[in-house]
DNA sequence: GGATTATTTGAGTATTCGTTCAAGCGTTCA
DNA sequence: TGAACGCTTGAACGAATACTCAAATAATCC
């Protein structure tokens, strides 16, 4: 069923040509779960809230009216998508966005959604 | 218990800037649903396939050696989400990336792993 | 009109996700 | 040392997601 497919219902030069300029599929995994740690409302309001400057958990939780629990679980993925920093200060934890380019990304996607209104 | 925290565990001044620099609860709602979209390893092939130019899903399929119902279910999210349009010719629907914005972040985002290595 | 082809759609299902709640660490300070 | 505090973690549960399979549209070709 698939082969006939290949085979028969295709514009083949298309398809070739698609398979030419594909990128790698590590690349494009990688990249899914990027996109993945920042398509949340939680924590997209977590790296909004962050590009002001550094907050502790506590704060964050006040920003966004959660609790921090909740916060807390989402900043773990935030780090270990390495988007978020953490410097620990006593018994109070500081997070940090981890790079400019996340950043990028995030206005990127803002300007993109302000321009065309809501979704 | 929160207001607690509010009132004590936290540096108001910390808070009040983050505070003051946040983007509209509405946009990043939006935004966090167009991240969303894109942040599908099924998906971001799909976007990836389609830069090279239009293919029609079964030529999607094709390329993705996936379902064509499967890669179908996919596109429409895709459309809803504006990220990629459609245009029927005869039986066959041809898919096109919607935006530049669209590619803009794709490309920000394979950049930016490929940088950075495996997540 | 009837068969074929390309695509969409809906129900079903297994998996993943985000929050809550309760318990656990690790640090500070009396 | 022990109480208090900031934060993290694990289990639990409802909601959302991605695919499969089967059926429904829609357009073309005899």
């Amino acid at each position: 069923m698939k082969d006939i497919c290949e085979i028969r219902c295709i514009h083949p030069a298309s398809v070739a040509r698609a398979n030419l300029g594909r990128t790698e599929e590590s690349v494009l995994e990688t990249a899914a779960a990027l996109l993945s740690a920042m398509a949340d409302p939680t924590r997209i309001k977590i790296l909004d809230a962050l590009r002001m400057g550094e907050l502790c958990v506590c704060d964050l939780a006040a920003v966004l009216g959660m609790t921090v629990s909740a916060v807390s679980h989402q900043l773990r993925l935030l780090r270990t998508a390495r988007l978020v920093r953490a410097r620990k200060d006593g018994k109070v934890v500081f997070y940090t966005l981890d790079d400019d380019h996340v950043e990028q990304i995030l206005d990127m996607a803002l300007e993109h959604c302000r321009e065309r209104g809501e979704l």
